[in-house]
DNA sequence: CCCGATTCCTGTAGGC
DNA sequence: TGCCTACAGGAATCGG
């Protein structure tokens, strides 16, 4: 599933491809995403230069001369970049056509990815404004971490996965995170010590920096930007687990549900 | 402000 | 074999 390792994949592989190339034409064949396309993002993005992609958390930025084109992959999207031939694939919603020879598209069956525009500071835009750090940032500290949730309850999973504390960790990479950290996803955010936080913050990158390389994990839907799945999914160390031995002391792998999401923990490494 | 539940969507797996 | 239900999950939004 997108998360920030699937969007970074995602953007290292279609960036050489599209950068300093011009938007030859665009074909929206399902305006109904996430939130609507807006109507006019075809004519606007047309004939223009793309300049460069960058990442902000799960929203991969395509800049261009007059404006920003935002994309998030929501949960099933994918970005791929291919030769103009090739014939359309159920789901495709969104075509761009370059001056290469190659066409961008964005597949994404279950809808819940979006495709924006915006001409002010991308960082202004309603979704970005309110994006917690980076977690390769120093932002992104167990000082910032500790003082932000002195006095919350909330599961410590849930504060994780919130884009308002810090950006680009879901659902998979939130529990990888606490055993790697030696958390229990249930313990109350505020209720953790300043050394633990330590932990998380390193937990955290180093999880990222771990899937970044394997090109992401692929569940069912995920590929880059050149097609071929992620094969982090094999090195997960608790996430989809249950019931299978503990990596580190061979305990069954406990799940659990969290507001409507699973977790996987592991009962002896992590309290 | 905080926090949990609900909502959008489609494909797939499992139960009967 | 086929029908039905549960589940997958990013994240905005709503209600308590």
């Amino acid at each position: 599933m997108p998360e920030l390792p699937e969007v970074e994949t995602t953007r290292r592989g279609i960036a050489p491809g599209v950068s300093g190339r011009q938007v030859l034409a665009v074909d929206v064949r399902q305006w109904a995403l996430r939130w609507p396309i807006p109507a006019e993002l075809p004519a606007r993005v047309t004939g223009q230069v793309v300049r460069g992609i960058e990442r902000r958390g799960k929203y991969l930025l395509v800049r261009f001369e007059h404006g920003t084109m935002l994309v998030h992959l929501g949960m099933s999207g994918s970005l791929r970049l291919i030769s103009a031939a090739e014939p359309l694939r159920r789901h495709d919603h969104v075509i761009w056509q370059f001056d290469n020879d190659l066409s961008l598209r964005l597949n994404d069956p279950r809808r819940f990815g979006s495709v924006l525009w915006t001409e002010a500071p991308a960082e202004h835009h309603p979704l970005l404004r309110d994006l917690g750090p980076e977690p390769f940032s120093e932002a992104f500290s167990a000082e910032y971490l500790k003082r932000l949730t002195a006095h919350r309850r909330a599961a410590i999973k849930t504060t994780l996965m919130d884009a308002r504390v810090v950006v680009g960790v879901g659902n998979i990479y939130a529990s990888e995170a606490l055993f790697l950290a030696g958390i229990h996803p249930a313990r109350a955010s505020g209720r953790i010590a300043h050394p633990r936080y330590e932990r998380l913050v390193a937990a955290v990158r180093q999880v990222l920096e771990e899937a970044i390389a394997a090109g992401g994990t692929t569940l069912r839907d995920f590929v880059g930007g050149d097609g071929r799945p992620g094969y982090f999914a094999q090195q997960l160390r608790v996430y989809g687990r249950a019931s299978q031995p503990c990596r580190a002391c061979a305990a069954p792998v406990r799940h659990l549900r969290q507001g409507q999401r699973s977790s996987y923990f592991c009962p002896d490494c992590q309290k």
